[in-house]
RNA sequence: GGGCGCAUAGCUCAGUUGGUUCAGAGCACUUGGUUUACACCCAAGGGGUCGGGGGUUCGAAUCCCUCUGCGCCCA
C-alpha cells in the first residue's frame, strides 16, 4: 500500500477543482428540477480575499453544495462590485503617484484609467475564491458595471423618477472634502475626538453688554446668521429680538428664540450657522435666516472667510481662536470630547454641506420591506437583527443616491437651461433632446445644448438590484431565467451592510418585482482576532488568506472557520482552529487508508462483533443524520459541523473501525468490508459540503467512478430508521468498556495485558455483546455472576456491577475509599430526590411524567446504594 | 442622547417550551498509553455559586425587576 499517512491537500485540491470545472458541475441551466439560488455578495472588484470573505463564502458553499446533493438545481452566481468611491480613491492615488492630477483629466480619460486598473486587478478575488473551493457557476460571473447591469440601473432610475420617487433637492449632506463627494449617512463613521469648547462673546448692538455662546467650531462664526436661545430661558428673555455683532466679521445678526436649544448646554445661547449644521439649517428655515456658506469644496475657506480665505478649516480654527483671544472675544476654552463624523473611505472629517443632490423617497418603498421581515417572508438569522432592522426601516430617511464621482453610472439627467428644474431624465441624449424640445416648446434645441449631470449613482444603487439584475430581470422582466431562479434562497453576508445593502435589496425586490429577493438572510459575525480586535490591515492582525489555504488546505481552513461560527456571533479567529480542521481532514484520510489497506479473505464469515458494530453505526448514523437535518433547517451551520465531526471522529473512527478492525495483518471478511465502505461513503456525502476536496478524493479512490458518479453531484444520504434498542444497548456497552479502561488506568494494567471481567447483570444486557466487549477491552472472558467478588476492582454501570479480579495484592483501603465516595454521592443525590418526592406541592402540581422520573431516580439510586454497600462488605 | 444585544469551565461557545440525558461541547490542561490507520494518534481525569442582588414558581442557566461590566447600531 502506498498511500501517504499524511494527507497532501495541495495537489488534491487543484486536481478536483479542475475536474469539477471541466465537467461543468457548477454550471446551472433552468430545467425541471426545483432551483436553489444564491447570489454572492459581490466583493470589490479590485479587492483581495480576506477572512470575512472566506467565512461567508464558505457558508455559501456549504449551503449550495448541500442543495446540489439534495437534488436541487443549485446555482451560485458570482461577481464583483465596482465600489465607486473605494475604487476611485485607489485610482486617484495611483495617478497621483504618477504625478497626474485627476482634475486635469477629462471624464473619458479618467474612466480609461479606472478601467485599466480594473482590468489589471479585477477578478483576482474570484480566482482566490476558487482556491477555497467555491462552487460558483463561473459562466454567470457579473460585474456591476457590465453594460447590461448599468442599463438596468439606468432603467430603474428613470422608472423611479417617472413615478415621482426620485427628486433633486438642496439638502444638507455629508461632504467628504478629501474625496470631494457626498456620502450617504451609512458611510459616515462617528468617532470620539478630543476638542475644545470655546466660550465667545458677541457684543449687543448699541450697548456695552455681551452675550456669550459656546461652540466647538469657532471658525464657523464667519457664517453665523443668528443667536438662538430657548424661549423659556429667563436669562435671555430680554435679549430676544435684539441685534448682536459677530466678532471679527462685524455682521449684525438677530437674537431669536427656539425650543430646540438645550438650556443646560454651554451658556444656553447657541450661534446659528445654517450652512454648516443640520439643526441650524432647520432653525434657519423656521426663522427665514440668511444662509452663508463659508467653505470651498475642499473645506478651505472661501471669500466669506475674509483674511482666512484659502486656508484649511482646521488651520483656521487654530488661528481664529488665537485672534478671538487676542481681541478679547474669547472668554474661556474648555476641553471637550465630542463625536465627529468621518468618512468611511478617506477618514476625512465630514463637513455638513448644503448642495443639490438626488434623492430617492424611502418611506413608501420601505413599507413592504418592513412587512416582509415582520411576517418572516424574509427571515433574518439570527432573529436578533430584526429589531435593529425595524428600527432603521421605520425611521428611514430619503436616500441620497448621487455621488460627485466618475466611476459609476452617470445620472441620466440632462440640463437644457440654468434653472434648477431645467432638466429632463432620459435613456439617451437623443431622447433627452426630444423631451427637452417638448418641455421648452423649442424645436431648435440641439444635442450640444444639453449638458448631462456630472454626478454618478451611489454604488449601492446598482447592488440593490443584484439578485434581479444578474438574471436580467430588470431589462427583460419575464425572461425564463429570472422566473426560474428568483426569488433566491439564501443571502449570506455581514451585519455591517444590513442597511446599505440587505434592506435595500428587499425594497428593490418588492418595488421592482413585487416579490422578496431571498428567503433567508444569514448574517455572519465579524472575524476578529484572539484578542477580540477587528481584523485590519493597519493592525496587521489579519492572517493572509492565501497563506492559510496553503498551510492548512482549503478543507482545513473551511472547517476551522466554521467550528466556532454561530450565525451572527463574531468569530474569534485562531489559527489553532485551522490546525484542528487540518487534523480532522487527516483523520478522515487515515480512516480511509486503514480500510483501503485491508486484505479480503472471501472464505471468512462476518464475526458477531463486526455485525453488531455495523448495525449500531447504521442506527447511529441515521440518528445523527436527523439531528443534522434539524440543525440545517435552523441554519445552525457550526452545529451541523460539530455534530458531523463527532460522528466521524468518535463514532466512526473511535468505535466502529476499532470494532471491526481485524487482528494485525489479518484479512477481513467480505461482508464487513462492503458494509463499512458503504458507511464510509455515506460519511463522505455528509461531509462533502464542508470538506469538498478530501471527500471527493476518498470517494474517487474507493472505486473507479464515472464522471456522472462524482461525489460533487451525487446524492445526500437518504437516512432511515434507527433501532432504538441497539442504540440503548450500545450505550451501555460503551460504558462497560469505558469502565474497563478506567480500571486499567487506575490499577495501572497495561492494555496489552488481558483481564477477566465478571458481571452482575441486573440490567439484563444481552450477552451477545460479550465478544464485542472482549475485543474492545482486551478481555479474556466475560462471566455473568450473582455475588460480589472479593479482591477485585469494581465499577457500576447503572444497576449493573462489574468486577475485574486483580492479580497479587490489591489496595483494599484505596478501593474502599473509592466506594465510600461513590456511596456518599449516591446518598446525597437520594436525599435530594426524596426531599422533592416528599414535597406534596411538587407531587401535586408537577406533571405525572416528571414525578415518575423522580420515582425512577429514587429506585435506581436505592439499588445502586445496595450494590455499593454489598461490595464494601465483600471487601471487608 | 436614542435603540438593540451580551455576561455559563482557562478559552470559544451550545443550552430551543421552566422539569429525564441540566450544568454540556470543542479546544486547552493533567495523567497514562503507543505489537503500524492516524503524536495531525488513543484513553482516562480535573475544572463552573450559569456576572451580583431580589422576585415569580413545587421547581429557574431558562421568566420578571434591579445593579454592575461589556459589545454593536443610530443621532
Amino acid at each position: 500500500m502506498s498511500l501517504a499517512s499524511k494527507y497532501d491537500s495541495k495537489t488534491t485540491e487543484e486536481k478536483w477543482y479542475n475536474y469539477w470545472i471541466e465537467n461543468d458541475f457548477f454550471t446551472s441551466i433552468p430545467d425541471e428540477r426545483e432551483s436553489y439560488t444564491i447570489v454572492i455578495p459581490p466583493p470589490n472588484v479590485t479587492g483581495v480575499l480576506h477572512m470575512g470573505h472566506m467565512l461567508n463564502n464558505t457558508i455559501q458553499d456549504v449551503l449550495i453544495r448541500r442543495a446540489r446533493l439534495k437534488g436541487y438545481n443549485a446555482c451560485w452566481v458570482p461577481g464583483t462590485d465596482h465600489a465607486s468611491i473605494a475604487t476611485e480613491a485607489k485610482v486617484v492615488k495611483k495617478l497621483k503617484d504618477q504625478g497626474i492630477d485627476k482634475n486635469d483629466l477629462t471624464r473619458e480619460e479618467f474612466l480609461q484609467h479606472a478601467w485599466d486598473w480594473t482590468d489589471e486587478y479585477g477578478g483576482i478575488i474570484l480566482e482566490q475564491l476558487k482556491k477555497l473551493g467555491a462552487s460558483c457557476d463561473w459562466s454567470r460571473t457579473k460585474f456591476t458595471l457590465d453594460d447590461d447591469m448599468s442599463a438596468s440601473v439606468i432603467k430603474v432610475f428613470i422608472d423611479l423618477y417617472n413615478k415621482g420617487l426620485i427628486y433633486r433637492g438642496y439638502r444638507m449632506v455629508n461632504w467628504d472634502p478629501e474625496a470631494k463627494t457626498t456620502l450617504s449617512d451609512e458611510e459616515v463613521i462617528y468617532e470620539e475626538r478630543n476638542g475644545h469648547l470655546y466660550h465667545l462673546k458677541y457684543q449687543l448692538k448699541g450697548s456695552e453688554d455681551f452675550v456669550s455662546i459656546a461652540t466647538t467650531r469657532p471658525e464657523t462664526i464667519l457664517g453665523d446668521t443668528a443667536i438662538c436661545v430657548h424661549p423659556d430661558d429667563e436669562r435671555y428673555t430680554s435679549l430676544v429680538g435684539k441685534t448682536v455683532i459677530v466678532p471679527i466679521v462685524n455682521r449684525e445678526i438677530p437674537v431669536i428664540a427656539d425650543p430646540y436649544v438645550d438650556m443646560e448646554f454651554g451658556t444656553g445661547a447657541l450661534k446659528i450657522t445654517p450652512a454648516h449644521d443640520e439643526n441650524d439649517k432647520i432653525i434657519g428655515e423656521t426663522h427665514h435666516l440668511e444662509v452663508i456658506d463659508i467653505f470651498n469644496e475642499d473645506a478651505t475657506l472661501n471669500s466669506f472667510g475674509l483674511h482666512y480665505e484659502g486656508k484649511d478649516r482646521f488651520v483656521v480654527r487654530k488661528e481664529i481662536s488665537k485672534e478671538l483671544e487676542d481681541r478679547g472675544f474669547l472668554i474661556k476654552k474648555e476641553d471637550h470630547v465630542h463625536k465627529v463624523g468621518t468618512s468611511e473611505r478617506t477618514n476625512a472629517v465630514i463637513e455638513p454641506r448644503l448642495s443639490d443632490q438626488w434623492f430617492l423617497k424611502m418611506d413608501e418603498l420601505a413599507k413592504p420591506a418592513i412587512k416582509a421581515v415582520k411576517e418572516d417572508i424574509v427571515e433574518l438569522l439570527p432573529p436578533k437583527f430584526k429589531s435593529t432592522y425595524f428600527h432603521w426601516m421605520e425611521n428611514v430617511r430619503d436616500w441620497n443616491i448621487s455621488r460627485q464621482l466618475m466611476w459609476g453610472q452617470r445620472i441620466p439627467a440632462y440640463y437644457y437651461g440654468d434653472g434648477k428644474d431645467d432638466f429632463v431624465v432620459a435613456t439617451s441624449l437623443d431622447e433627452a433632446v426630444a423631451l427637452s424640445r417638448k418641455r421648452t416648446n423649442n424645436n431648435n434645441l440641439l444635442p450640444e445644448d444639453l449638458r448631462q449631470e456630472n454626478d454618478v449613482l451611489d454604488t449601492w444603487f446598482s447592488s440593490w438590484l443584484w439578485p434581479i439584475s444578474v438574471f436580467n430581470g430588470i431589462l427583460e422582466p419575464e425572461n425564463e431565467e429570472i422566473n426560474y431562479y428568483y426569488p433566491t434562497r439564501d443571502l449570506v453576508t455581514g451585519p455591517d451592510i444590513l442597511f446599505f445593502w440587505v434592506a435595500r435589496m428587499i425594497v428593490a425586490g418588492y418595488e421592482l418585482r413585487g416579490e422578496r429577493p431571498f428567503d433567508k438572510v444569514y448574517l455572519t459575525g465579524l472575524v476578529r482576532d484572539k484578542q477580540r480586535r477587528k481584523m485590519s490591515k493597519s493592525l496587521g492582525n489579519s492572517p493572509d488568506a492565501l497563506n492559510l489555504l496553503e498551510e492548512y488546505g482549503a478543507d482545513g481552513v473551511r472547517v476551522g472557520l466554521l467550528l466556532s461560527a454561530a450565525a451572527g456571533n463574531d468569530i474569534m479567529f485562531d489559527e489553532d482552529l485551522c490546525q484542528q480542521g487540518k487534523g480532522f481532514v487527516n483523520k478522515m484520510w487515515n480512516a480511509f487508508r486503514l480500510i483501503k489497506g485491508w486484505q479480503v479473505d472471501k472464505s471468512l464469515e462476518q464475526p458477531q462483533h463486526a455485525a453488531q458494530g455495523i448495525a449500531w453505526y447504521t442506527s447511529r448514523f441515521n440518528q445523527v443524520l436527523s439531528e443534522i437535518e434539524d440543525h440545517y433547517s435552523k441554519y445552525r451551520i457550526s452545529d451541523v459541523l460539530m455534530t458531523s465531526y463527532k460522528l466521524i471522529y468518535d463514532d466512526f473512527c473511535g468505535w466502529l473501525l476499532e470494532i471491526i478492525k481485524p487482528e494485525y495483518q489479518q484479512p477481513i471478511d467480505p461482508k464487513t468490508l462492503a458494509e463499512v465502505i458503504a458507511l464510509l461513503e455515506d460519511n463522505m456525502r455528509l461531509m462533502h459540503p464542508f470538506t469538498p476536496f478530501i471527500t471527493e478524493e476518498i470517494w474517487q479512490s474507493i472505486s473507479n467512478r464515472k464522471v456522472e458518479e462524482a461525489l460533487c453531484i451525487n446524492t445526500w444520504p437518504e437516512g432511515g430508521t434507527s433501532d432504538q434498542t441497539v442504540l440503548t444497548d450500545f450505550e451501555l456497552v460503551q460504558e462497560v468498556i469505558s469502565g474497563i479502561r478506567t480500571v486499567r488506568k487506575e490499577k495501572q494494567i497495561a492494555f496489552k495485558n488481558q483481564i477477566e471481567l465478571k458481571a452482575i447483570n441486573n440490567e439484563d444486557l444481552d450477552t451477545k455483546y460479550n465478544s464485542l466487549i472482549q475485543k474492545m477491552g482486551n478481555v479474556i472472558s466475560v462471566e455473568i455472576i450473582s455475588e460480589q467478588v472479593a479482591g477485585a476492582a469494581s465499577y457500576r454501570v447503572r444497576s449493573n456491577e462489574y468486577f475485574i479480579p486483580l492479580e497479587g495484592n490489591m489496595d483494599v483501603a484505596a478501593e474502599l475509599e473509592k466506594l465510600e465516595a461513590e456511596l456518599k454521592r449516591a446518598k446525597g443525590f437520594l436525599i435530594g430526590v426524596q426531599k422533592k418526592l416528599s414535597n406534596e406541592r411538587f407531587v401535586g402540581s408537577a406533571p405525572e411524567q416528571v414525578v415518575a422520573i423522580e420515582k425512577k431516580k429514587e429506585a435506581d439510586t436505592l439499588a445502586k446504594i445496595e450494590t455499593i454497600e454489598a461490595s464494601m462488605k465483600a471487601l471487608k
